[in-house]
DNA sequence: TGGCACAGACCGACCGGTCTGTCTTTGTGT
DNA sequence: ACACAAAGACAGACCGGTCGGTCTGTGCCA
């Protein structure tokens, strides 16, 4: 693998483990065994490579959540893949991820301090809660979910949940614990069926 | 106010914004007009100003959240004035957190980087998950739920989503936000009574 | 006069970033 | 096929600034 393809594959798992302002180039350096010289022939600032981890990061949430689920018509379904999906090959990433979700974890890290890339890490946030809701629409239009639900409500309540989910999981490192956290996100959609 | 309480309230909000270890000494000496003198000779270290810190903060969380629950004798009811406590009275107090829920913020920070202090944070999730659950036990019992009501799931949805509330409103700052997500909540909670 | 509350200089370690230098690869004219 | 210059990839010394923590000194109150 290239330096470059490395330095952004073990920033990936710092990130996760210790955020953004807390991992230091030095530290990448040293888990990747390159030089100063070879960081900055690659990235022309941190935040540079910030922007690169984040777009690998995007691209292995997509590979891991949305993992089959063009073949599935039912848009409820798809909503149930998508969070087993989360709980069995995203959470527990730990190869990729070894401090859990790194999204939640530079999101809160940078709300605050660097604005600009705490947004661009919520602009995906976004779209998932926006993505539950259009298939939550889609189901509730094809009659398979119940006449008085509020499509708006619920998405916050399963994004919210699966939010929370992985800060516990982070702070508990408990598959069990999420797995039945998951499992009552499930639950809870499977109550709102017709 | 003296001096050991000026730096523990000023260090609530810098840690409430930028995490523990991202906010220096220095910057809470600036804060307060104080000096590397007067703060060794409160605290003996960066990790005693933290637990001091912890508990002021824990002290605010009740406060807040627990306002006027002693006198509500539903259990159900009192799991939604709780919730209410923490929509009105609790997220948006800028005044002490301004970076929003100091718990969320610390143990993301430190659960991989100084896990000892995160676990000590962790005791408090754990405290308030089983409250949660033991008035959800307590309304079933009394016949004010579903029968077939899990309770241990019910306590998860309503603590994961009040986490994953916390750290949309950190990253969105958006009070209607907060509400509509918080309400959500406690709707899925009276969908639940029998 | 002894002890507490504070001020601020100072320490070694580490931060992100720059710079010079070396080695290898690649492109080009003949 | 060969010479050679330009460019890219990398190593590591170095920079000013900041980190948590220590130490000495000073003023005040009991």
């Amino acid at each position: 693998m290239s330096l470059k393809k490395r330095i952004i594959h073990e920033s990936l798992k710092l990130f996760s483990l210790k955020g953004f302002l807390n991992t230091s180039i030095d530290e990448i350096l040293k888990a990747t065994n390159a030089s100063k010289g070879g960081f900055y022939n690659h990235f022309k600032s941190k935040e540079d490579l910030f922007n690169h981890v984040l777009n690998e990061a995007r691209s292995i949430w997509r590979n891991r959540n949305l993992k089959d689920l063009s073949g599935i018509e039912d848009p409820i379904n798809k909503i149930k893949r998508l969070i087993a999906n989360y709980r069995d090959h995203y959470i527990k990433d730990s190869e990729n991820f070894p401090g859990g979700c790194i999204f939640t974890t530079l999101l809160v890290e940078l709300c605050d301090q660097r604005p600009h890339l705490a947004h661009e890490i919520n602009k995906g946030f976004v779209g998932v809660k926006s993505m539950l809701k259009r298939n939550l629409d889609q189901g509730k239009g094809m009659g398979k979910l119940r006449k008085d639900a509020n499509t708006e409500a619920i998405a916050d309540i399963l994004f919210n949940s699966m939010l929370g989910a992985s800060v516990t999981y982070n702070a508990e490192k408990s598959a069990t614990g999420l797995d039945k956290s998951i499992n009552a996100i499930i639950d809870y959609l499977e109550q709102l069926e017709a």
